[in-house]
DNA sequence: TTTAGCACTCGAGAGGAGAGAGTGCTAAAC
DNA sequence: GTTTAGCACTCTCTCCTCTCGAGTGCTAAA
């Protein structure tokens, strides 16, 4: 795009006042702006260029200009000072890190309540597994006479555990014997690899055994299917009614209604590598998010898995500053939850 | 309270009126209530009554009348007859119970988001577990040379297991050791009773297992803890904004920070014996609230825990409507997750 | 190429008129 | 004594008009 210095110096005066403002800016308020030198009356001539452009829209004739979700990105890719914490914002992140858990929910949801207060933006955060996982281990424990725990591990090094009750009396030979079996047949497998034919042959080495042995089975399903899906939170809804843009209920819920419709959340943004991602306006494809931005940092959870925590708004927001401290938070909790840690169940 | 019966129909009829309308009740649109054949004029009278008594409120002279939060307890002590369930609706809410899961947060969870959906209503729901818990049964597991898995069971028949690395080797005996004395002197206390001095007896049976022994006992004691502690869950809080009296956002901001902040939520009423319990306007202590009417189920999961799920909502509400099929789902969710199930950790 | 000047446009907000719904009171009817 | 019809009154809501002010685009001069 080639676009002299001038008009990017007045393209970004406009966009950061508007961002601070959120009215639509006029000629006269940039000329006042420290550094540039010209009179209303340029500006006005370059303010319509930028507007034949497409960077910048106006509300209505005699209003001042907005910026358009093109000038937005525009501003976002080439204009944009990265910005930089100050002490005071580290420190509110650090402490917020401070988490007494390490529960990964609870982590999850913590951080999403978190990033929500720091940024005066509703927040969702999520963990995405990874796409295979299998067992790599079963333990069965006997509790009373046909009270069991079963304990299985994946080899994403997550434990899940069940506690199951029998109508059937078992020995402790034949749990013995059960152990040995899921160790030998049933680790290593995939869902899809269980087969039936697989179950047939497993039924005739377990024999009385094959009651509990299916019960197990259907649980490490389970457990390998929950770790492919997705866990998702969503914060701070509310917020979302502190900024101007949705102060009229006409604009605020249709999305309210959209981020809090728990299935519609997996719908959001979920870039897949490690950097903060910027989606302005009509960048996103739900149609909901038409009018608003997202912005979303990504981190290794390590053990093939990944976290998100991201923010909605309006298309005017301060993008560096959030973008910032995203990164900054996001950096964190791949250090908490990062490779290296012992992963705790839940 | 000494009133005539021709008034309570009056009283009825104005509040299931405006429970349809949202608008204030005028005299003439009683007057054409099928059943009643007074005029206009003897009904503004009762009315009049009515209001001295403080029953109904007019919003302004020349406005009809609207029941007061004392008019609605009235109404939902001795007028309002119990609502029956259709077959549709009780098809719904069977619907809706077949849940796949038993774990008990994403039962929760799912319950709340569809007693939202089905009342039009943001719901939460919660489950309280009991204030004493100790652990029933610990299970040490070698995965690997420096890699345990530690299963908790408490007296609570949860089970919890968390995944321990070790800067130490410790050979099959010494975990055998470390297992039979957590067992014996671990197991059946409270968090409180795990003394220091208990601590350092059995640093000195266990030697260079203590290091694994203090993670082991500090996990259980955070399992413990975790089982007294509230999880709440709330659902669908943009559908206060589909009843009129939120249409403006004055009124509904307030109401909706409070409610989208978590922390704030354990405020709301959490009644201990079973049965639906209807909270009015200024009847909740809560300030968030003094204008809403909190309508709540309790019902029994077992073992010492007990579940509850509730809507909030306008004062102006079909009471009786949402009662009912709270307390259907309720006596659902205990069928489903009540005494006699086994209970699984998640 | 930039700037000053000026007519023009458009939205926000204030003020006022009128309609409509509902009331309370009075006096008549049952 | 209770109920009802009639009527003046009150208050809100909506619509209309008017004005104000901010900001623009265009033209002509610097």
């Amino acid at each position: 795009m080639d676009i002299s210095e001038r008009k990017k110096r007045i393209l970004r005066a406009v966009i950061e006042d508007y961002i601070a403002t959120a009215e639509p800016v006029g000629s006269k308020t940039i000329a006042k702006h420290a550094g540039l030198n010209i009179s209303p009356a340029t500006i006005r001539n370059e303010m319509a260029d930028l507007e034949a452009m497409g960077l910048l829209e106006q509300p209505h004739t005699s209003a001042g200009r907005v910026p358009s979700p093109g000038g937005y990105r525009f501003y976002v890719n080439e204009l944009m000072e990265r910005h930089r914490l100050s002490v005071q914002e580290m420190e509110r992140l650090n402490a917020a890190l401070q988490l007494k858990t390490q529960e990964l929910d609870r982590v999850i949801t913590e951080a999403s309540r978190v990033i929500s207060q720091i940024t005066k933006y509703p927040s969702y955060a999520m963990s995405a597994g990874p796409s295979h996982v299998t067992i790599r281990r079963f333990d069965l424990l006997m509790v009373e006479r046909q009270t069991f725990i079963v304990v299985v591990m994946t080899d994403t090094n997550l434990v899940k555990n069940k506690l199951m009750r029998l109508p059937a009396d078992l020995s402790e030979s034949q749990i013995h014997l059960l152990n040995c079996l899921l160790n030998t047949s049933f680790t290593g497998l995939t869902p899809e690899e269980i087969t039936p034919e697989l179950m047939s042959v497993a039924k005739q080495t377990a024999e009385d055994a094959y009651a509990l042995l299916a019960m197990v089975v259907s649980f490490a399903i389970e457990v390998m299917k929950e770790q492919e899906t997705y866990a998702i939170h969503m914060s701070g809804l509310a917020r979302l009614l502190e900024h101007p843009e949705y102060r009229n209920l006409e604009r605020a819920q249709p999305l309210l209604a959209y981020l809090s419709e728990e299935k519609m959340l997996s719908t959001l943004p979920m870039p897949d590598d490690s950097d903060v991602k910027i989606y302005i306006g009509p960048e996103n494809a739900v149609g909901a998010l038409q009018d608003t931005s997202v912005i979303v940092a990504s981190y290794d959870i390590g053990e093939n898995m990944r976290g998100l925590i991201g923010i909605v708004g309006p298309t005017r927001m301060d993008y560096a500053k959030i973008a910032a401290r995203l990164y900054y938070f996001a950096e964190g909790l791949a250090k908490l939850l990062g490779p290296g840690e012992s992963s705790s169940e839940h």
